[in-house]
DNA sequence: ACCTTTAGGACCAATTTGATCCCCTTTATA
DNA sequence: TATAAAGGGGATCAAATTGGTCCTAAAGGT
C-alpha cells in the first residue's frame, strides 16, 4: 500500500530533468519526455498541472517550453507529488474532523500522525537535492 | 495520495469489534459485519486473510466463527493493514535495491525513510489500544 | 443425514490509472 | 500576414484495481 503511481514517478523524473538544466534554459516537453523516458503526451498533462500550481513557467509558440518557476532549492518533493497525486491523506476521515460513522474514528489520530510525518519528510527534500545526486 | 482503501477500513473496523468481545468469545462473520457496518461477503474475505496470517482463529460448523488468535495487545495496526493491503511500500523501487532505470533512483532514500516512519507508527499501535478508545 | 458456518474460486460492475488523440490558442519569425 | 512551432485542454479509451456478489465445497455440530 501507499504506492506512488506512475504519474507521480513521471512527475518527479520530469522536474528533476528540468532542474538539471542551466538556469533559465527552456526545455521542450518532447525533450523532457525523451530524457525522463516518459510518454510525451502524458508528461504534457503533468506539466500542465505544474504550470497551474506555479512550479514551472510555460511559454507557447516557437521557442516556447518549460522552465522552473523557482529555484530548484525552493521546490519540495511534497509539492511535486501533491501536484499530481493530490494531498497526502492516508485516510478519508482526515478530511473532516470526524468520521462518517458517528464520533471521531479510533484510528483518526494514527492517520493524522502518519500524514504529519510523511508531509514532514517530503517537505524536507528539495528538487535541487535530488537533481544533484549522482546520476544513474 | 496514500489512501487506505475500503478493504483496509473494513479490516480495522472488523478486528476492533472482535477485540471488544469477551476473551474467547466466538463471533459469527454475520455478527461482525452487522456491527462494523460492512458488507458481509466482503468482510468474510478479509477475515480469511486474517486467518491465513494467524491474526484470528476460525472454526467452521455450528458454534463456529472467529476469535482473535492472540491478545489484542499483541496485534498491531500494521499487521492488520498489511494483511489486506499488502506491505507498506511507498514506491516500487523499494522492492529491489535499485530502480529499473539504471542505478539507484534519486528518491529511493526518501521513500525508504517514509516507509520506515510509517511502519514505525503503525507498529506502535495495537488493536487493543484502538478497541479501548471511547466508542463512537 | 442434516444443518450451520467458514473456505475458496469464479465472476462482475464501478472506479481509477495510464495513456492517446484532436483541435484550439499563443507566439516567433520568415 | 502566413505559417510553423509550441503548449492548453477536452474527449476518449484500454487496462488495472477496487469493491463486491455468488456458488459450491469442506468442516464440524446435533
Amino acid at each position: 500500500m501507499m504506492e506512488l503511481t506512475r504519474k507521480g514517478e513521471y512527475a518527479i523524473r520530469g522536474i528533476i530533468y528540468l532542474a538539471q538544466q542551466p538556469p533559465g534554459r527552456v526545455s521542450l516537453i518532447s525533450e523532457i519526455a525523451a530524457a525522463a523516458e516518459v510518454p510525451q503526451t502524458f508528461l504534457a498533462k503533468i506539466f500542465q498541472s505544474f504550470a497551474k500550481l506555479g512550479l514551472v513557467t510555460s511559454s507557447r509558440g516557437t521557442g516556447g517550453g518549460f522552465v522552473l518557476a523557482r529555484p530548484a532549492s525552493a521546490i519540495t518533493l511534497r509539492e511535486v507529488v501533491e501536484a499530481v497525486e493530490g494531498p497526502i491523506l492516508p485516510n478519508r476521515c482526515l478530511l473532516g474532523s470526524a468520521c462518517d460513522r458517528g464520533g471521531p474514528c479510533r484510528v483518526h489520530a494514527v492517520w493524522k500522525q502518519v500524514q504529519t510525518e510523511v508531509v514532514h519528510i517530503l517537505d524536507g527534500v528539495t528538487i535541487d537535492t535530488l537533481a544533484r545526486n549522482q546520476d544513474s
